[in-house]
DNA sequence: CCAATTTCAGCACCACTGATATGG
DNA sequence: CCCATATCAGTGGTGCTGAAATTG
């Protein structure tokens, strides 16, 4: 817990320049490295973890920055799209630019350390669906 | 940050029968273990790393729900104690019995997992001053 | 006079509930 | 008819800024 929000408080830090927040900085860069640059909202809540009233409201700030756009979703018209603006790819990049600059506010951890922090929580995260989908 | 996101979650569940968030857990717990069961306010910030206005906030809840008293700090007259009551006692010792049971959420983890995952983070809070007081 | 402690008003953000509209 | 997707209104919790009152 106190690690999270040490870590939390440095990544909103670095970000606030860029006007985003740690959350919309993920939603970012999951479209950023989705196939088509465009996911359902659905799935965007799915990998974040995250309600849905949550990812509307993510989406909907993004949005107003002109970062993402919303178009309905050809397979389901049911669902909506939020597709990364050209806009959004640049900005995502230069933030991830300051963010490994900053190390993701874990210097001083060289690669074995950072994989044994991952490989230890992996199995937390495993029993709790995240990876699932 | 998953992870957290994951453990959060559980505990705040676990402790929402008792009235308490994961925070105010915190702040009960720490006076339980202060020898005399009082603290100043600005104790508790350092302690938990947070804000003060976030401190006089949770010892708002805390007081309302008669689980904390206030009294001034004979030793400073600008500050504030907070001093955990009977009922508090009770039911931080009733709410640290359901997380016990529920190995805080880290049910599957063995005595030495724990202790390397402790070890690994236990550097980032010191270089973020955490322990310092 | 300056600094520390606490509180207050106000704002932003995130998480959630319950309800609704639309479509599979 | 039931379920899924997304949105909206509203609430609670937390984190912060800026300002104020009180005291060291």
């Amino acid at each position: 817990m106190r690690a999270q929000q040490i870590l939390i408080g440095e990544l909103d830090a670095l970000l606030r320049p860029f006007g985003l927040t740690f959350a919309r900085y993920e939603a970012l860069v999951l479209l950023s490295f989705s196939r088509t640059g465009a996911l359902p909202l659905r799935r965007i809540g799915e990998r974040l973890m995250v309600h849905p009233t949550s990812v509307t409201n993510t989406i909907n700030r993004l949005e107003q920055a002109k970062l993402v756009i919303r178009r309905p979703n050809p397979a389901d018209r049911r669902g909506t799209l939020a597709e990364i603006t050209p806009a959004g790819r640049e900005l995502v990049e230069a933030a991830t630019a300051e963010l490994m600059a900053a190390e993701f506010g874990m210097a001083g951890y060289d690669s074995a350390r950072l994989d044994a922090l991952f490989g230890l929580l992996w199995p937390l995260r495993v029993d709790a669906g995240d990876f699932a989908s």
